[in-house]
DNA sequence: TATAGGCATCCCTAGTGGCAATT
DNA sequence: AATTGCCACTAGGGATGCCT
């Protein structure tokens, strides 16, 4: 029969020496359903300089134990392929089971021979060659399997699929798909008294669920201790087990497609299932019957994951990949959840929990903050699942794989899509001698104008759109059309002696020109529904996507752990980059406008007496001169920017500068504004004087700072204000050299906070004698409370450093900050 | 199981020299 | 007279977080 079938995950499972893969996901009907297929694990090795008999007869006699039976060669066919830009004859091994080729390039690589493709899983093999997407909608001839032996593994029908065929969304069946999917959000409770988390010891003592079915809310808040409530989700169980249960039970009945939660991978899941396990219940809502597995290895994240339900932790995708430019100080869900859905999590002092639990006081308050907890989960997931279903489409990757992957992988796994259809064989990881020698290896990357300080007038910013992938296109740069010596059909690059071929196109520049036709494509797209009043978020996600992607590949071809790693295409790369920025440069004083600054793709210029126009004509000259996919784009008209002196010297300082845009909206860039190891105060106070700098209200700015230093030295400034927070870097024992932040870290952790690297910490520093680090107390560790901060510290460390420069570039004294009147000479006395 | 390199800036570290107290 | 301890000062480097 046919089948309509809504892909979500993909696995394998081993009966014997038969390897199936196993697709799980639902039917129009909505109905949970697995579909089988046989599957063939294989791998590749060159036959060149190789004896080809001997060769035969190795894998016709190799044998391996896999605990019961015999791991063995199927068959191997030759094929063409090409590694390394060069086309070679390889042999296609067949086995009889995934673990073969692992056992084979480990006996057979000792006589010399090397293995390629021998290390990818089913899962990757089945996607690849079948070009068969998670999260897409396929057409399946399939069969019902009846037999016990497997049917009664699962809780769900099990079909045996003959032929499948993926056929293309409408954007009205998308939308009917992306409605009818369950998401269920999920944030629990605990009992805890150290701080520490110890899921032997401490309870779990709510757990909320909060979900949408087929439109209908799904909420609930459960708890073992009863006190008065008037919200209707709560629901009280005898006890810890009984709650645990009702979870189960809960979980089947709403069976969603993907199951929710904010840094539930590391926390809520894995916490979960340790409780179960203690009470020695089964958790089962899986579809093999089975509850939630963890993962946890050492030096990597802790995941976790339940058969056929998709778990999506929405921190990991908003950490590694989605929230990377935004700008927010930490991505705790206050933060996140402020910034993307404009709503931030109760109120209330979590910490007190288990005291109140003890007293039973307050309990209602909890609940009702879990309840917004989960909802926030739900709502993170929900928003951004036409973005993750994008990058799943478009990365051939299983959602709960891709939203755990950073960018080196999203490339890779790019790379590794499209490779079939070039016929390309992919390079091997690297070892470990060669990943600690590529560490080594260093490459010059931008260049960086060194500004004037001043401020300046009529200025305008032109910027190349995407430079580094339009290099790449531009000038064919790959490790595979890459030569080391002069030859008739390479080009040289500036600055090195390094060659690239530009007669054929390479695989990664092909890749990449079809990512970016592709962008430019659903561009033309997006403002054709525009026109038409259209909803516009599928594309846009899908633009999103494609640009994130095609940003990661000069790092990518730079990373020591990428299989096509190509340092000396990085290197040619940014001397490519260098020599068009220079060129602009200079093509743009020749043509009398004033230069005052550049950074990597994009040249600063005062107009002077030119006009806008001849701005924009200069863009069009330019871009006259350009290869096709390269463009230099005439970026903004900004009344007012101002660059400043570094601290020390007189140069101009690099990476800061402020810009007044049209609308009288000041841009700060680089400025101690935008960066999460300043006071408030600090910050608050520079981003206000620019604000009247760059309004020309010089006078005002002024007051407004000696008013400021006043209330400061009055301690009228809350305290709050005074708060600097630096993240840890690494583990504590790590640090040569102890700062504020890491004295601070030291002492919590003897206090018995979980301290860990990558957690933000929050200090204030104390009045008193002594180093900063033995002054940096936490909010709750000063003693003379919110009066308790340094005065002398506060102003001459953070506030006049924050806006000396900009006074300096006005030819204003810091003394003027302390005086009663601007009139010099006057009134100063102290 | 870190996409890259360039840059400003803070604060600690470790070394130096001066000075007075101690041996 | 030589040694020790303390302090102030400074160059250099570790550490952080930004920019593109």
């Amino acid at each position: 029969m046919k089948l309509k079938f809504y892909l979500f995950d993909i696995s394998s499972t081993n009966e014997a020496d038969t390897t199936y893969v196993e697709l799980c996901g639902k039917l129009e009907s909505g109905k949970k359903v697995v579909l089988r297929q046989q599957f063939q694990s294989y791998c590749y090795t060159s036959t060149e300089k190789v004896d080809k008999k001997k060769l035969e007869k190795a894998l016709k006699d190799f044998s391996c134990d896999l605990k019961g039976f015999e791991g063995k060669v199927l068959g191997w066919k030759e094929e063409k392929k090409e590694l390394f830009g060069k086309e070679g004859k390889y042999l296609k091994i067949i086995t009889n089971h995934p673990q073969v080729p692992y056992h084979l390039r480990k006996t057979l690589s000792k006589r010399g021979l090397q293995f390629y493709e021998s290390e990818l899983s089913i899962r990757e093999l089945f996607i690849r060659d079948t070009g068969i997407t998670p999260m897409s909608l396929l057409e399946v001839d399939a069969e019902e399997i009846k037999e016990k032996t497997i049917t009664d593994r699962l809780r769900v029908p099990v079909y045996n699929a003959k032929k499948i065929k993926e056929i293309k969304f409408t954007d009205e069946a998308e939308e009917e798909f992306l409605k009818d999917l369950t998401i269920l959000g999920v944030d629990i409770e605990t009992y805890n008294k150290e701080r520490t988390i110890d899921m032997d010891k401490n309870p779990i003592l709510m757990i909320a669920l909060y979900g949408k079915k087929k439109g209908k809310v799904f909420e609930k808040v459960l708890t073992w201790k009863k006190f008065k409530t008037k919200h209707k989700y709560i629901e009280f169980l005898e006890s810890e087990a009984v709650m645990l249960e009702r979870f189960n039970e809960l979980m089947h009945e709403c069976d969603p497609d993907i199951f929710t939660g904010y840094f539930s991978d590391p926390f809520d899941l894995p916490y979960l299932r340790k409780r179960a396990a203690k009470f020695k219940l089964d958790l089962d809502f899986g579809i093999d019957k089975t509850g939630i597995s963890s993962r946890v290895r050492p030096g990597a994240s802790t995941t976790a994951d339940i058969k056929g339900i998709m778990h999506i932790d929405t921190y990991k995708f908003i950490r590694n990949i989605f929230g990377k430019s935004w700008k927010i100080d930490s991505y705790s869900l206050d933060n996140v959840g402020e910034y993307l859905l404009g709503q931030k999590k109760d109120k209330v002092d979590i910490s007190k929990l288990a005291d109140d639990w003890d007293t039973n006081n307050n309990l209602d308050s909890y609940a009702k903050y879990n309840h917004k907890d989960t909802l926030l989960a739900f709502e993170l997931c929900e928003t951004l699942l036409p973005a993750m279903i994008e990058f799943t489409r478009i990365l051939d990757l299983p959602m709960t794989t891709m939203i755990r992957h950073k960018f080196s992988r999203l490339v890779e796994a790019y790379l590794l899509k499209r490779e079939h259809e070039f016929n390309v064989l992919h390079p091997n990881k690297p070892s470990e001698q060669e990943i600690s020698r590529r560490m080594g290896v260093r490459v010059q990357g931008a260049f960086v104008y060194e500004p004037k300080p001043a401020l300046y007038k009529d200025v305008v910013v032109f910027d190349f759109l995407s430079l580094y992938p339009s290099i790449i296109i531009s000038h064919n740069l790959a490790g595979e059309s890459l030569r080391l010596k002069k030859t008739a059909k390479a080009v040289k690059v500036p600055e090195h002696d390094l060659w690239f071929d530009t007669k054929e196109q390479a695989f990664i520049p092909a890749v990449l020109q079809d990512i970016i036709d592709r962008r430019v494509e659903i561009k033309k797209e997006i403002k054709s529904m525009k026109k038409k009043g259209e909803d516009t978020t599928l594309p846009d996600s899908r633009v999103y996507a494609l640009k994130i992607l095609v940003n990661s590949f000069y790092g990518y071809l730079g990373f020591y752990g990428a299989r096509w790693y190509s340092k000396d295409s990085a290197r040619a790369i940014t001397a490519y980059a260098r020599n068009y920025i220079k060129t602009v440069i200079n093509d743009a004083e020749k043509e009398g406008f004033e230069v005052i600054y550049s950074d990597t793709d994009s040249v600063m210029i005062q107009l002077g007496k030119k006009t806008q126009k001849q701005a924009h004509d200069f863009v069009g000259n330019v871009n006259e001169n350009l290869p096709g996919h390269m463009e230099l784009e005439f970026e903004g008209f900004f009344p007012r920017a101002l660059f400043v002196a570094s601290k020390q010297g007189d140069k101009g300082a690099k990476k800061k500068y402020a810009l007044l845009d049209g609308k009288g909206k000041v841009k700060v860039v680089g400025f101690e504004t935008v960066r999460r190891n300043w006071s408030p105060l600090a910050k608050e106070a520079q981003k206000d004087f620019l604000d009247f700098i760059m309004k020309d209200k010089v006078e005002e700015g002024l007051t407004y700072l000696r008013k400021l230093i006043k209330n400061v030295k009055a301690k009228k400034v809350p305290v709050e204000k005074m708060l600097i927070k630096m993240q840890l870097t690494r583990p504590l024992d790590k640090y040569k050299s102890i700062g504020p932040h890491v004295a601070v870290a030291k002492r919590m952790e003897k206090e018995g906070y979980p301290i860990s690297k990558g957690m933000l910490i929050e200090f204030v520093v104390e009045e008193g004698k002594g180093l900063i680090r033995e002054k940096a107390k936490r909010l709750d560790e000063l003693k003379n409370g919110k009066k308790g901060y340094d005065v002398e510290y506060y102003l001459n460390n953070q506030l006049i450093p924050a806006v000396s420069s900009i006074l300096h570039v006005l030819g204003i004294d810091e003394d003027e900050l302390f005086k009663e009147s601007s009139q010099k000479g006057l009134g100063a006395f102290s």
